[in-house]
DNA sequence: AAGCCGGGGAA
DNA sequence: TTCCCAGGCTT
């Protein structure tokens, strides 16, 4: 794009995006704390996803002294359900760094606030446009998507010197005057008409007339992304301990996935009733009854589980697990998704029985 | 550059 | 089912 049409360009988008904007808490009350947590929220997940736990985030840690004193087993629970937990330790941490050496204030510059935990190239660009004003790029899956098509970029979109290219591109476009809006917009556009699936709404667009992929009818080809890899998968064993009403919980250990969250105990491989029984016995548990539970499958990104499992009844606790009710569970052990299946099967379980108590009461 | 790290909505 | 989401960190 020469000089004239970058400006046109410009104007015309942020026109659309004045228009346009999606409400949301953090744009329609902003701080410089609001946008760095919604941000890191907001990191692989959706805007509709991050609303309500953003709210709640904020009512419980106001500031940056509130983050940085947290207790970061709340702060998993809080974080409960949102996944990529690492960036609620890093946001922890971060905030404690900002006390130490920025004097409580998030940091201003693209540099400064690359330097924090969680901070990545994008969240440092989105940080210091939208709070500061700098003039820096935010070029995340939308923008990539976004001007892949303006450029009419043929290259695979997931390779680094395909996004090395197309960062160039966004910061050359980038105005020199509200841009944190122009950013918000390119993102904008990318989320709900240059969308990642389905066609394109190409007449809605306010910027079609300096998009290369509308010009060759070639919107629904680009981007270009190759094909996923394929995810390992794993057979792996639920146990549901109970005794007395309670069950065993563990928390899950550094290193790996979903470490610093609660789980229901569970083995590598598929086992038979005897195979578990022999298996409790070595840790000194006498199993008094068990049942087949329905087997489970749980995706995540880069891994698939296939779960099996067995309901125990105790003699006795023990095995060093940790025994909890189902309320005391669900109120203060932040469980990992995988296994709140199991955990919803107990508390229909225990509801049916206390219908059932009521039943013969009457 | 590639692997690891979650969970959910939508087609 | 698959894709992808206002990505970052580690190896």
């Amino acid at each position: 794009m020469d000089r004239n049409a970058i400006l046109d360009f410009q104007d015309h988008l942020l026109q659309w995006f004045w228009a346009n904007r999606r409400t949301m808490p953090w744009r329609e009350v902003p701080s410089p704390y609001r946008i760095w947590i919604s941000e890191v929220m907001l990191q692989q997940t959706r805007v509709e996803t991050v609303i309500p736990y953003f709210q709640r985030f904020l009512a419980k840690y106001p500031t940056v002294a509130d983050l940085a004193q947290s207790d970061e087993e709340e702060l998993l629970k809080q974080w409960e359900g949102l996944g990529y937990y690492s960036r609620a330790r890093n946001l922890r941490h971060a905030a404690q760094e900002i006390l130490e050496r920025f004097q409580g204030e998030v940091p201003q510059t693209f540099e400064e606030l690359r330097t924090l935990k969680g901070i990545g190239e994008y969240t440092a660009g989105a940080v210091a446009s939208m709070a500061f004003g700098q003039r820096v790029p935010a070029v995340d899956g939308n923008v990539y998507r976004v001007m892949a098509r303006v450029t009419g970029c043929r290259e695979d979109i997931a390779q680094g010197k395909t996004q090395k290219l197309l960062k160039a591109e966004t910061l050359n476009v980038l105005p020199d005057h509200h841009v944190g809006d122009f950013n918000q917009a390119l993102m904008e556009l990318g989320a709900t008409v240059c969308i990642p699936k389905g066609v394109p709404k190409c007449g809605q667009c306010p910027v079609k007339d300096h998009c290369e992929a509308f010009r060759e009818t070639l919107q629904e080809e680009i981007p270009v992304k190759g094909k996923a890899k394929e995810r390992r998968q794993e057979e792996r064993t639920v146990l549901i301990l109970e005794q007395a009403g309670r069950y065993a919980v563990r928390r899950r250990e550094e290193p790996g996935i979903l470490h610093g969250l609660y789980e229901l105990p569970n083995v590598s491989g598929y086992y038979s009733k005897e195979e578990i029984q022999a298996m409790l016995a070595e840790k000194g548990m006498t199993a008094l009854a068990m049942t087949a539970l329905p087997e489970q499958k749980i995706v995540f990104s880069h891994l698939e589980w296939h779960l099996e499992g067995y309901q125990v009844k105790l003699k006795e606790e023990g095995g060093g697990y940790r025994f909890a009710s189902l309320q005391e569970i669900r109120e203060s052990f932040s469980v990992a998704s995988a296994f709140q299946g199991y955990l919803t099967l107990l508390e229909n379980e225990e509801n049916a029985l206390k219908a059932e108590g009521g039943e013969t009461c009457r």
